[in-house]
DNA sequence: CGCGATTTTGATCAATGTCAAAGGTGGTGG
DNA sequence: CCACCACCTTTGACATTGATCAAAATCGCG
């Protein structure tokens, strides 16, 4: 069944979202909370499910402050979590990729803290939020998986505080890239200097890491000159991986 | 059984800390991990536990990058959480107060992506790391508690991060100072203008937050003399409770 | 071709960092 | 009880990073 949500304003469209067949075919089985279930066991989450969505780039999941009666696995496309504060900024908190599961918090029925946009058109998996403390309590392993899915997100917000707190701009900007790319290309050292598609505008970086939309185009520019960096229209192409690695930690981005 | 961990440099000494005699006494059993277990229950950890243990100011309960084969609840004492980057700048990610659970990582077994070191004198009940993943499996409502307690450092994470991202130095420094506030007085809206005990350094603000500690020090002069608030020598006083919320975002310090 | 969104550029300004030195404070030992 | 010392805080002058404002250039798309 496909369901329909939200909003519009069409915007960053890649290429088609993809929605699965069945959770037996999903391709991003093993890296959501679904993964600790094989063969017969997939049955559990697949009748628990509601649907699938197919959402376009500008829409949004939730928003902060709303009370939302779904949670989310992402099949296909980017998302931004956000904040917004008293002064109308807006934060960005984190930016989810395929496999990632959207919308839990502390307080499971309470006001959502953050918001969940599109940066892409996207594709998500729909599950019902009310019953799904119980669910996790009737299968132990979803726990197991749900408690190492969450302490995750706090390794990587906590990799973000320090990366807004403590780097300078071009720092901020070399390590978000970084970290992106690492998590595009998971496997193993191959680092060469090929293309990876980042469909994010320089104003969601700015989002993202406290800075003018402005001051990073400066900065992009500079790390084009000091030919470290390429980012253009949402490729990027990492010029010269020795010289980024002086500027930002990788040994934070290997761990997250 | 008291125990004896880590390094020396005592510092910061409020009051000598509390050690409970046990389980059955414990004044932070309903803030920590323990809190679903009951009566009989409570045995399941009090044999779990390898003993407590004294620590001074200034010494660390792990570093990052180590090994660490225990975890800790907070019994008593301020502890700082930090991580420290590559050009030396160390940013603090949380302050831990007691009822803290300490030390938990996705890879459980793996070197600490950040370091914990006590800010006042700190007593700390003390969990074997090697077995806990065990004692959890064991216990679902262990697990059920983790997954909320997790999720809450989730969002005190993202929370910081809104908070170093997008605010200006003053607002920063309100929002951390009306945290930890209603952190250390959780009921009710009882906000006098009375005084709180804040056991930080001015530098351990700064670090916090992503400033410089002589920025830090001009800014609380400025808050003084806008009569906001009164920060000295670690005794907080709030003196304009609704300037402060203009400049910091209430709604979330209630939800976090 | 024309429009909205995004990126770039240049000029100027404000917030925050850096450096250096002087006061305070509390703890310790004589 | 006093003197000293380490650490913390305050102050002032100055440097730098990054923000703001405004306008032009570019891009993607219908």
């Amino acid at each position: 069944m496909i369901i329909q949500i939200g909003g519009v304003v069409a915007q960053r469209r890649i290429r088609p979202p993809a929605v699965p067949v069945g959770c037996q075919e999903c391709h991003i089985r093993t890296k959501t909370i679904c993964q600790p279930l094989e063969g017969d066991r997939l049955e559990i989450v697949e009748r628990f499910k509601q649907g699938d969505c197919v959402l376009p780039a500008g829409s949004h999941l939730y928003r902060p402050g709303e009370i939302c009666t779904e949670l989310f696995n992402l099949l296909d496309g980017w998302v931004s979590l956000y904040r917004i504060t008293e002064s109308g900024r807006r934060q960005i908190l984190d930016f989810c990729l395929p496999g990632s599961f959207l919308g839990y918090q502390a307080q499971l029925l309470a006001p959502m803290l953050h918001g969940a946009e599109c940066v892409t058109d996207v594709a998500v998996c729909v599950f019902p939020r009310q019953q799904f403390s119980e669910l996790v309590e009737k299968n132990p392993c979803l726990s197991a998986r749900l408690v190492r899915m969450i302490a995750q997100d706090v390794a990587i917000a906590r990799d973000h505080l320090t990366n807004v707190g403590s780097r300078t701009a071009s720092g901020k900007i070399c390590h978000l890239l970084l970290e992106l790319s690492l998590r595009l290309r998971p496997p193993g050292p191959a680092v060469g200097d090929r293309e990876v598609e980042i469909p994010l505008t320089q104003h969601h970086i700015a989002e993202a890491l406290g800075l003018t939309s402005v001051y990073v185009s400066q900065t992009l520019k500079q790390l084009r000159e000091q030919e470290l960096l390429l980012f253009r229209r949402g490729r990027l192409r990492i010029l010269d991986f020795e010289g980024l690695a002086k500027l930002t930690d990788l040994d934070d981005l290997l761990c997250t």
